[in-house]
DNA sequence: ACTGTTTTTGAGAATCATTATCAGAAAAAC
DNA sequence: GTTTTTCTGATAATGATTCTCAAAAACAGT
């Protein structure tokens, strides 16, 4: 597998834009980051490993990790854009709490085959999937229902 | 079928909220719809028939639509929130040109149903699934390929 | 290394969809 | 019709994201 940093520089030569210290920082920020994660976040691991990146230059180089195939814009939680990292293919899926906010990742080959195929069918060039599950987990929904009974 | 000035009616009162001028002409305006859409577009819709309702009010009446299950939150699209009706069943994929932001709607039972084992499989209770296909359509692929050659 | 050119940056202002506030209006209760 | 509760329009506030711009960094040629 190529490595992350140099797909990025390939991606940045070939557009003309130059491989900077904050770039390379984020680029080692999001390999450290195993899960998804917002530009909040994001920014946080970045400041552990250099505080002089600027929270502007995060949210510019965030569509150019999309577009280098690094990233990919996932779901939208608390009125943030969450992205993930582009080699966790097996996290396709996202279950979100309404209430708690808690979000599970899971997988269905079976849906992403399916939807790759509509794609094809409707003549259009696939990007991404996105497939979120919106929802109450057990946990919240007990504790809903033993609130309601006290009253 | 439950009519829907119905169902919201009864939501209303279960809440002890009031069906007011407002509420109603946003229920009719969004019977009037038949396809996604988001504030703006409501709110131009409302206004044909009555021009005091406010976008306060439009973005008030959002949840509570949602909640009595006439509505559901849908996509986003051009950092907008959009909506659906909920009896639009057969509708629940968009797949999205990032280009010219036409959005084609399609259907797959297939994946609706192995979502909701999912959901049920992880103790979750299903409230909306939401599938996004984000990719470039036909016409803008061929356009951008043209101009790709006259270069 | 030096110089001119291009691209990038941090800081902060601007944008814009969505929310919150609040005093007056409407609806239901009495 | 009076009181109580809930709503409303207008408008201000919020907050994530984007834009601006002068200074800094990377690059290309010498």
């Amino acid at each position: 597998m190529e490595k992350a940093i140099d797909k990025f520089t390939k991606y940045l030569r070939e557009n003309h834009m130059r491989l900077t210290k904050p770039r390379r920082i984020i680029v080692e920020s999001i390999l450290e980051i195993n899960k998804h994660f917002n530009a909040e976040l994001l920014y946080e691991e970045i400041k552990k490993r250099d505080k002089s990146v600027s929270l502007a230059t995060v949210y510019r180089t965030m569509p150019l990790l999309i577009k280098a195939g690094l990233s990919k814009q996932s779901f939208r939680c608390s009125s943030k854009d969450n992205y993930e990292n582009a080699y966790n293919e097996e996290k396709h899926l996202h279950m979100i709490c309404g209430v708690c906010h808690k979000i599970v990742e899971v997988n269905s080959e079976i849906c992403m085959i399916k939807l790759q195929e509509m794609a094809q069918a409707n003549d259009f060039t696939l990007k991404n999937i996105n497939i979120t599950i919106n929802g109450i987990c057990g946990d919240c929904k007990r504790k809903l229902k033993e609130e309601d009974e006290k009253i």
